[in-house]
DNA sequence: CATGAATGAGTGTTCATTCAT
DNA sequence: TATGAATGAACACTCATTCAT
């Protein structure tokens, strides 16, 4: 019997299952019309439950929303976590093939949302609000410093350039209304956008010769 | 005298100075609370007004945001066309001080609640129904890419990257995030941000020696 | 210099004009839409003037619709009288006239608000506030009750009859329902309805031989 | 136990009682104040309810409205249907029975306020709209009809009377004002109005001997 | 007098949240 | 636990009425 990770039991299974498809189906409807214009009710009716069963899982819409963010954060940063410990490959190896996850399949899925939102004065509010959200996006965004620093300490990227400078350049390289330019209006493969985008920001922040 | 430009007096220049009052105090409010937490009674009772007043001027607060968003497109524009006619300088020097002026003081006043809409989802729906809107964004984007591809033809920027491509990152130079990461918490001044933005940027699209 | 009936001036003369513009133009909007459809802007448009004008001659929207039923209601007593003046004629000819009278043109003009506004039951506050418009009511009313009384001691009508019930149902002889029913979609001549509405009345209420 | 008439149980049944209170209410409140002085909040609180929860039955006052006419047209239609049903009665025994039902107990509760509304100017908008409320009453006013045409063809009317005239005038029999001024001001019994009515209409129609 | 900009009370409607079943 | 009916606060929008010009 494993002790903590495990469920409880059967039914603490089932509990997790349907917090999952009513985060999923959240995503969706968030997504397609933003936070406002989103209601509980069609949440609800697309997992096929009770408006009020939404609420047993999460106390307010405002929650509801905060979940979805550390569920996608926490998956983005284990990622993260996973391509930074690999071994052997400097720095510049890592962030890219962090660029390229953010830009790939995961955008569609888990970040659109999460960096549309971000990016919204709606959310301001819900920021300053919820400490949690907050400090999970710090989490991510220092791991990605961290990895910036070490380029600079190892020679790779250029060591004048404020590493906050480079972070939230690096931070901006993925956003919605540049997917939506360029992949879905103009046709372009995401990998190769990420591609050129590698290319033009490892160029600029690289090391002077 | 002038007889044609001039407003039909005092009552005509009362009116669009009521106007703009609006649209100012329309601003901070879509800019702190984004577009649904904003109510047009607390943007009336900003200007000091009845509520009723601001829909003399604007027929719904949809169109109250499209004007908001007209007229700030419009004043960058404005400013935009004016650097770019400025002759004997490089594609470079212009977009350069494009970007200062995007992240200077005019963001302050008038890009921020606009790039921070521009990215939220809540907006999909408005810029589909607003073809004014749309219109109008295209007009400054495609005055940037102008001025990429000359950059291109010029051999000062890389020809073997995509134009748009090129535009979307520097569209993403600037951002709400950034902006507050750098310079509000971190104290860093906005032109000195400028600057590392403009020498990252141009240095990764910079054609190859 | 005539003492009262004539207008003080010029001034008088034009003011009473306008009024005249006024309530008939709020006839026509009234019957178009209803009383409260109707907005004193668009009377106010119709004539040509600013909605304030409008306040300058009655003091309210009840006022006005007030004054359009006194206006009515007089001319229809007006000519009600002249029939019933006519000497050498039966209580059933004159009252037969004005059936005629009120299904014919003036049906069109006058009678055709007033009818459905006196069915409407918004209008039950405004006829018990305004005590005028039930005077003026009352008035035409009992004028036709008086002809009926006529006919009956004259032999013509049954005297077991109540008075009021001839009256009522004479009233209710015309209708707006009944005329677009009958005139407008069957297209039969408001003189022809006149005419069979009246066989059937008068045969009704006909003194038992 | 009834297997389809019945209702899904309880909550079937709560639920169609709450809805015959709110459309109780409406009707008192539309009756007393018209349609568009009658807010929804003042219905919700004649039945105890929150204004919230009128929707939860209606989707709009418009409807709430709409579904008061099919419910009293429907009852009308189905008492008239079982009047005609009889056999071996006339056709004027017939009309006169639905006369007297029209005038009766049912006037007040059921007829009136749908009689006012069908003459007022402001519902003109509202039948256009909802072709179910046009459908009903077009059902009805046909049934009438047709006694009106039997009893012609059986030799009891005037064949030479257009049977859409006897119609409309059969259905200005009943009215609001003539119930007011007959029945509440000069206390005659509505039987006894009815009576009269009748015997009025029903000689007026008669076959010439 | 005429104007029409300004007012602000009033209303239909939505929806997150609660709670009795 | 799941349900979904009920709630009621919130808000966009209208329009009769007023009043400074």
């Amino acid at each position: 019997m494993p002790p903590s990770t495990a469920p409880r039991s059967w039914k603490e299974k089932q509990r997790q299952e349907r917090e999952a498809l009513i985060l999923q189906a959240a995503e969706e409807v968030f997504c397609e019309k933003g936070y406002h214009e989103a209601s509980i009710d069609e949440i609800a009716a697309r997992v096929g439950i009770a408006k009020g069963t939404v609420y047993l899982h999460f106390p307010s819409k405002e929650d509801l929303l905060a979940a979805l963010f550390r569920r996608d954060t926490e998956q983005v940063i284990a990622e993260v976590e996973a391509i930074a410990a690999v071994p052997g490959r400097s720095a510049r190896e890592k962030l890219e093939e962090i660029l390229h996850l953010l830009y790939g399949e995961l955008f569609k899925k888990r970040t659109r949302l999460f960096y549309s939102m971000y990016n919204s004065p709606e959310m301001g509010a819900l920021l300053a609000k919820k400490e949690q959200m907050h400090a999970h996006w710090e989490q991510l965004t220092s791991r990605l410093e961290g990895l910036l620093a070490e380029g600079q300490a190892a020679g790779e990227f250029n060591p004048e350039l404020p590493t906050s400078v480079m972070l939230s350049l690096f931070l901006n390289l993925v956003s919605v209304r540049g997917y939506e330019r360029l992949v879905v209006r103009e046709g372009l493969a995401p990998a190769e956008v990420a591609r050129y985008l590698a290319h033009i920001y490892f160029k600029g922040i690289a090391a002077e010769h």
